[in-house]
DNA sequence: TCCATATTTCAATAATCCTTGAATAGTTGA
DNA sequence: TCAACTATTCAAGGATTATTGAAATATGGA
């Protein structure tokens, strides 16, 4: 990740329905959503939508995959990852208690024994 | 944090000059750096600066303190945390190893020992 | 008080981004 | 092949945001 590519993740991240869509795509995990599905559940026409997709693709926060007549996108839990780790890297001047709010955030999901 | 404010704060990041602001606090940890020394830094003019500033501030992501002529300004690790936590919250529909990118990237200074 | 330092505010211009609706393209089953 | 379904592309208009330089504010020392 390089200051190009996160400004443009930042940028993605910046919209309603963007920020919406990525969301729900974290949650959906694996199975991904079709874009169908997310413009029913932000409620916004399939055009918008597509745009918004297009968007969020180019900025290497989605990918995408065609499955019979559905597009169906999931979270770049790569890319999330790097752009978490290029906002903090090297944070807080060699003293971690200082950003242990930031770190603690990560664990969001860490199966039980594993500790941020 | 809520939606409203995650969004102000992925606009504040997704501009070239804020970015290497957050990032030139995110290093210098609790001492901050003052408004001009941040000017210098990132080679714009005083009155650029104090614009992108108070953007960030806004945003929530960074405080000022007056101290003697200069204003230190200092990262908001706690809102950055909180923006982490927000994008990523109910990741991975229940499969912590999907999402474990995203996590170990936030183990970014944490003490030997701690890990994600 | 006067001057120098450090930073902010303001107004105007320039650039970028979002929304909308109609038209287009790919996929499937009859 | 035709029709239905799913999704993308395109162009136009309206709205938001960044940059610049000059003027103003706040602080500290002579």
């Amino acid at each position: 990740m390089d200051e190009r590519q996160a400004l443009a993740a930042f940028a993605a991240l910046s919209q309603e329905t963007r920020l919406q869509i990525v969301r729900l795509l974290v949650v959906a995990g694996a199975d991904g959503m079709a874009a169908g599905a997310l413009a029913e559940r932000v409620e916004v026409s399939p055009s918008n939508i597509s745009f918004h997709l297009k968007e969020l693709e180019r900025a290497g926060l989605i990918t995408q995959q065609r499955e019979s007549r559905s597009i169906i996108y999931r979270a770049g839990y790569d890319a999330l990852g790097g752009l978490v780790r290029f906002l903090m890297e090297d944070c807080c001047g060699g003293h971690p208690e200082i950003c242990a709010p930031a770190v603690a955030a990560a664990s969001c999901c860490a199966p039980a024994g594993a500790k941020a």
